[in-house]
DNA sequence: CGCCATATACTCGCGGTGAGCAAAAGGGGT
DNA sequence: ACCCCTTTTGCTCACCGCGAGTATATGGCG
């Protein structure tokens, strides 16, 4: 029998709702997943056309911004299950992974696909409040490097640590450090089927999580040189908007004046005569994207690094 | 008849000769290529693996430092011929692209393999001197741009100018520019097989050189966050070596003194007792790579942005 | 009319970075 | 032996971006 190459293209599509990260899943036997489909050379000229027709067609959502991630070519990098999803037992699948951006979540018709917080995977990423579950997965983090000096040296590079800071955008390294620590579901399905204690954020089929994680770090690198916040906001917004929409991608909250005056000096917006309604305090002027906000700018966000002391 | 899918691995291995970075060429029929090789699911487990297996095959030579860059499936991405030597004519090419680096050019045994400096295919992107094809170049761009203002703006943007820095890591961007504009041999062969007037740099074939532009935007742009020199340089080394091959990999000159007081106070490197027998002036110490020279590291060279005024 | 909450404006100080001067350490020629 | 040339190495200084704090404007609401 023969075996065959199949192309399997994965995407993970982020909104925001409100000041929270979403992606958007599809139900699959097993659990939650990314919406995937198998590429056909017959009926696509390139990946791109063909991601966004089965996209359209699984989730009734259309595509704006997309970026190609990464190619994953590695046998068993699946659980064997996947391979009843996409193809015959015998086929070699490679999947190539992209993120695409919205600017709004769309109302979703169908049940089979749903928006989910990117931080209900990944709940030690989100930093904006004080508290989480960071501590204590280092303490286990610690415990499974068992004095193994590399590994420490990992885990502070990685996790941050005294004198490394948080990067933010690692947050792909920090997922697969957790599953090398089995500290995530799909290390324990992966490798021996057993249930491990306590373990964090919810599993995905197959290796999706790290797609998503991927897609994750990339978007929050990616900010620092390219205004790509701006495929995530709707055509006005306030500045606190923007800022909210920033700090969710991030995962930590930034000092407000230093923010503006950055997007100001970097001719990143521009203001417009009106003003939001909003409850609380004084309106805030709406803004749009400015001149230096083109998608091919090379002109990033005044974004500061995480410190570990600052007001929530 | 049944298409089929084929991957096929494509590599820009470079290396340092002396002060020049140079890429390993295979020869083929139409001309020199990346080395390359289709994956064969049935005999490799990973693509890094199959990677190293056919490049040691055709070129003698042992990977070191491995990295993926793109994955490109659009039908028709390449001149017809390359279906000959890569399959059938029905089969659908799917080619992922890597970028490798050696700490040097090995000697080759075989008169198809070649190492052929970077500045050859991109005579453009070697600012090291005064001179060179880009002011002619950019007149060029802009009178294919005839006054639209969009395309201008693109050459500003990716060329540099008044305001625009120069971004050396827009090597790809600049590679895609000229060939739109039909300035490099390529795209006369791939759209109207008609020779154009002067063109720049010397073509490969199939999309190789566009792959090498890849490459080198990756490594570019790497290098300002990851010490990745250092896969490149010898055991021990002179911080003018070092220097060197940064400003080669660069494409630019950058101040001596800053750099050294960037990579002392990183702890990029270590300074050793012995010292290099040099022609010339005062002898230099030899430095090993230091604690904050892992691979994995997130610390970046002290690498100024390209300035139109400074020493040859 | 006073209170509250948020938006917006201004200031201050540190540290990183660009740029240059000057001394040190060899080699080679006269 | 001495001078000159070249490259390395050490040091200074000014500027500017950025972190962080303080103060003022502008609305809603009781």
């Amino acid at each position: 029998m023969e075996r065959r190459l199949v192309i399997g293209l994965n995407i993970a599509l982020t909104a925001l709702i409100g000041d929270e990260p979403h992606v958007l899943c599809v139900k699959r036997r097993g659990g939650w997943g990314l919406p995937f489909g198998r590429f056909d050379p017959e009926e696509h000229r390139t990946f791109e056309l063909a991601l966004r027709d089965f996209v359209e067609r699984q989730t009734a959502v259309p595509l704006g911004y997309v970026e190609q991630l990464y190619t994953f070519g590695d046998r068993g990098r699946e659980a064997p299950r996947a391979s009843l999803v996409m193809g015959d037992e015998a086929d070699r699948i490679v999947s190539v992974g992209y993120l695409a951006l919205a600017p709004e979540a769309s109302e979703l018709s169908l049940e089979s696909a749903q928006w989910r917080p990117w931080y209900a995977f990944f709940p030690w990423e989100d930093r904006r409040e004080k508290g989480g579950p960071l501590p204590l997965i280092e303490e286990r983090l610690r415990a499974w490097a068992d004095s193994d000096q590399e590994r420490l040296d990992r885990i502070a590079l990685t996790m941050g640590s005294k004198k490394m800071r948080w990067a933010e955008e690692r947050a792909l390294d920090r997922f697969e450090l957790m599953y090398e620590a089995r500290l995530v579901a799909e290390a324990h399905r992966d490798l021996d089927g057993v249930e491990g204690p306590e373990l964090y954020g919810e599993a995905m089929i197959s290796d999706h999580r790290r797609i998503l994680a991927t897609a994750i770090a990339r978007i929050r690198g990616k900010m620092r040189y390219r205004p790509v916040v701006f495929q995530l906001m709707p055509e006005a917004f306030t500045l606190s908007d923007l800022q909210g929409g920033v700090e969710a991608i991030l995962g930590f909250p930034i000092h407000k004046q230093n923010f503006r005056r950055g997007l100001e000096s970097a001719a990143l917006v521009e203001k417009t005569s009106e003003t939001a309604q909003r409850t609380g305090g004084r309106p805030a002027a709406l803004y749009l994207p400015g001149p230096a906000s083109a998608a091919t700018t090379a002109v990033g966000l005044p974004l500061p690094r995480y410190k570990e002391t600052k007001k929530a």
